[in-house]
DNA sequence: TATATTTACTACGTATACGTACTATCTGGT
DNA sequence: ACCAGATAGTACGTATACGTAGTAAATATA
């Protein structure tokens, strides 16, 4: 049953995107991880702390460190949310904004590389199969509890 | 460009197996990378932990540390390989071997779900699109130095 | 066969992933 | 207005991921 080898495929493929994209990302002083919430904010800024978590499929502690990081580099602000006292309202810097744009442009190879051998019509294949994954563990969740 | 919707996608596949493999494998005191670990060694035991390192997609720190958990447990065992003074032969104790095969049944839920909506042909697609990827990362490894 | 290089693993440090427990704030029902 | 419950974030601990550096054993080469 070729199903029973998805799991490890999918690991292997996202542990060497991991691993490139740290890689490349290296010389600018952040993570691949990092990165993922740097893009996120430069495609919507101001989000709060659960947004990003949602966004970026992770969870609050995850991203309460990845985000002390960021702000210690500089490259985001994490502000007491205007309206809720209990949220943080994250905001890219000016330079977290320019380092941003720098790096999207930065990993294009990688980028590339993740796509090589693949089709338009591939390309939106795997992003339809892939997206069905985490719908599917979610709805265990609620069926669990 | 759908293209370039695959990192965030394979991130979030890839996590939310992850986080529900955990979920489903705590009750025997392992986690899923641990898990990866025995079940490779259970489909081929006596294994260098160079040997696990590629068959897992994973460096050897990584693994080392793993092994040591798992060799905590009585799981596994590390032996000096017998013609190799450097390498260590991973093999699956009596206990180890048990414990995986009981927890390889027990992840039939997680499988189902991983696979809940592809149909055969679906899931043939996606292990060959995913199997590209670490493909492409590896040949940029080599034109790189 | 002596030495240089490679190789398998280990040691250590930083960043993530995430569970559990806790605090401060908000919200809904009375 | 009050208070119980929900919610956003924090604190802390363990396990992974992986870079860099080191050790010991194997291999290549002079």
């Amino acid at each position: 049953m070729e199903i029973y080898k998805i799991p490890m495929n999918l690991r292997a493929a996202y542990l060497s995107m991991h691993r490139m994209t740290n890689a490349h990302l290296s010389k600018h002083g952040v993570t691949a991880d990092q990165f993922v919430c740097l893009s996120i904010l430069f495609e919507k800024d101001g989000l709060t702390q659960k947004e990003l978590v949602q966004s970026a499929t992770s969870d609050p502690n995850t991203i309460r460190a990845m985000l002390v990081l960021l702000e210690n580099q500089g490259f985001i602000a994490r502000d007491v949310h205007p309206e809720d006292g209990r949220a943080r309202m994250v905001k890219l810097t000016e330079k977290g904004r320019q380092m941003t744009e720098l790096m999207i442009e930065d990993l294009g190879p990688v980028r590339d590389m993740m796509s090589a051998g693949l089709s338009e019509v591939e390309a939106d294949q795997l992003n339809r199969l892939l997206s069905k994954i985490p719908k599917s563990m979610a709805k265990q969740l609620f069926t669990k509890k």
